[in-house]
DNA sequence: GCCGTTTTCGGCCCGACTGTTTTCAGTCG
């Protein structure tokens, strides 16, 4: 059993603990140890069998070690199976719900014996509710649409979920003999936030028609698989633990690219390309593009082959959504869209002074080694009072110690000193304005706790805006993928105040965020908004998933020139609203 | 339940906001 499961399965004996009213300080550590284990480096698996190694890990005591051992031999532990039989596993699900955490369903359970998210729908329909403690028609008017928008993401999946287990699949895969290439395709390859399903390509030798029994039982016995669903002479379809439907394709080499392409979609980027296909007198299909009088293959090895002999040039995966692309593919213009290696510098990240894992120097030193030319440390400020952050007295501190270490890097990489504040209920800021001013990089946040009226909202983040401090708005739309709807606002005159006012709008490229849709985006480069993307790094390997949001930066076809943070230092910074 | 000592047990992250209270509980970050 890998960490991030050992972790998931001590973060929900967590949950249910709580439901079950347990001591907050022993749920705590719960807690605790399944943020140790995530982090931690050490396969536990491994070393599951020596507990001193296990006790060196911080938060894990004799009691987790325990636990931990518990897992590693059978996959479960004593206390989590106890709680399990008295609510059942899907009450999980109810604590996703918005505004409904333990007490909540703790007081459900005990009033109604409520223990899944249909139950509760169940309940509501029925008006069995009314009557009950904090049970109010605005409690239970979020209820209930906090599941229709539950029951709208359940079955997707989140993008960096579905790249790991392809990049685990993808491992294990290539060990075979005659296995070669192993290409995701689907949404997952065009880079969408989510993907409903995992679409894998396998080619090579092992994989050619009459030949494939051998390579179809090596992908069923993938030990992760939770059941399989179909097996078939060319595809093995199949669940993995965590519900994530995956479908290995065996391809021979020479239909390779058509498959690619094909299974890449997106549907309607594919139906407008078949059009054209048929209207040149050829067809397209999985296995090939062929003529359509006599059947004979145009081209099928390679993507390129196949969008050449339709006269048009080939396109990155994340433009495939018929937006466009096809017509200036056609017309040889395609626009360039921006690459990882653009940017130059990450302006989001926190450190050790609040809720990230390590140093300014040892941020500064990794955002060095990814190539950056600056950062800013951007910490929380005192309002986010649980992440300890910065009041104004601690906030000037951590002016001096970025200095410090600007200083140290002696040039090789700019510090800048920045926070991260946050938007308060009459649009103010929490940090006094002389402070801030001090800033080079003042973020002013929405934080997703506001449920206020689409007016109110924008009005609060306007108000933000117009603070002569703010340089960056992050967190525009306050959301949190698969957790609950971005907030409602007006983002189009958000997007229009901030291009006024030359507020930088933030992507937050954490895959958990992707703070702005592709929709916003495509609009906020419309109304000539700079656009900045970070990472909300909390440790240097964080700095990494800047691909998620640069991905996402190319679904909406930003140049670089959209972007501020691919410029140099000295332009950035006289890029971005002046400092007051 | 962990940690750090005070070596046997006490401390462990807290402020804003909402809805439902008539003085506050629950959720969120």
């Amino acid at each position: 059993m890998d960490n991030p499961t050992i972790a998931r399965l001590l973060a929900e004996t967590a949950d249910l603990l709580e439901i079950d009213g347990g001591d907050s300080f022993r749920i705590r550590s719960y807690r605790r140890a399944a943020e140790s284990v995530e982090q931690t480096t050490v396969d536990l698996a491994a070393i599951a069998t020596d507990t001193a190694q296990l006790l060196e890990i911080p938060g894990i005591g004799k009691g987790m070690a325990a636990h931990l051992q518990a897992i590693a031999a059978t996959g479960t532990m004593p206390l989590r199976e106890e709680l399990l039989a008295k609510y059942g596993a899907s009450v999980l699900d109810l604590l996703k719900l918005p505004g409904m955490g333990p007490k909540t369903v703790a007081l459900l359970w005990d009033a109604a014996k409520i223990a899944s998210i249909d139950q509760l729908a169940h309940a509501i329909e029925k008006k069995q509710l009314a009557g009950l403690p904090r049970m109010g028609d605005k409690q239970i008017e979020k209820l209930r649409k906090g599941i229709e928008d539950y029951r709208r993401s359940v079955g997707r999946f989140r993008i960096d979920i579905a790249e790991e287990a392809a990049a685990k699949l993808s491992k294990y895969l290539l060990k075979f003999d005659g296995i070669h290439k192993v290409s995701p395709a689907g949404s997952l390859r065009r880079g969408r936030e989510t993907v409903g399903d995992l679409d894998l390509l396998v080619t090579g030798p092992a994989c050619l028609p009459e030949h494939t029994a051998a390579a179809v039982a090596y992908v069923a016995a993938f030990p992760d698989i939770h059941d399989i669903i179909a097996q078939g002479e060319n595809k093995v379809s199949f669940h993995l633990a965590n519900s994530l439907q995956v479908d290995v394709r065996l391809l021979p080499p020479e239909s390779y690219g058509a498959a690619l392409q094909y299974f890449t979609g997106s549907k309607a980027h594919n139906v407008a390309l078949r059009q054209r296909a048929l209207k040149m007198g050829y067809t397209l299909s999985e296995w090939a593009l062929a003529r359509l009088d006599d059947g004979s293959t145009v081209a099928a090895a390679t993507e390129e082959e196949i969008y050449k002999a339709l006269r048009m040039d080939w396109m990155p995966p994340e433009m495939r959504e018929n937006l466009g692309e096809i017509e200036a593919a056609a017309h040889h213009k395609l626009p360039r869209i921006i690459e990882l290696a653009d940017l130059r510098g990450d302006l989001h990240m926190h450190t050790t002074a609040t809720d990230g894992r390590n140093s300014i120097h040892e941020m500064a030193e990794a955002a060095l080694e990814r190539g950056y030319q600056y950062i800013a440390i951007t910490d929380h400020s005192k309002n986010m009072a649980m992440t300890n952050g910065l009041d104004e007295k601690r906030a000037l501190e951590q002016i001096r110690r970025i200095h410090e270490v600007d200083k140290r890097m002696e040039g090789r990489i700019r510090v800048f000193t920045g926070i991260e504040v946050d938007i308060l209920a009459d649009g103010k800021l929490d940090l006094d304005d002389e402070v801030l001013a001090q800033m080079d990089i003042v973020i002013a946040s929405v934080h997703t706790r506001f449920e206020m009226s689409r007016d109110d909202m924008t009005a609060r983040v306007m108000r933000a805006m117009e603070n002569p401090c703010t340089r960056i708005l992050g967190h525009p739309t306050g959301r949190l993928l698969l957790r609950r709807e971005p907030f409602a606002l007006d983002m189009a005159a958000v997007l229009r105040r901030a291009a006024e006012l030359r507020v930088a709008v933030e992507q937050n490229a954490a895959p958990e965020r992707l703070d702005l849709c592709d929709r916003d985006l495509r609009l906020a480069k419309e109304l000539g908004c700079n656009i900045v993307i970070s990472t909300d790094a909390h440790d240097t390997r964080h700095l990494a998933k800047i691909e998620y949001g640069v991905r996402q930066l190319r679904r909406a076809w930003l140049a670089p020139e959209n972007v501020l943070n691919t410029l140099g230092t000295k332009k950035f910074l006289a890029a971005l609203r002046p400092r007051p």
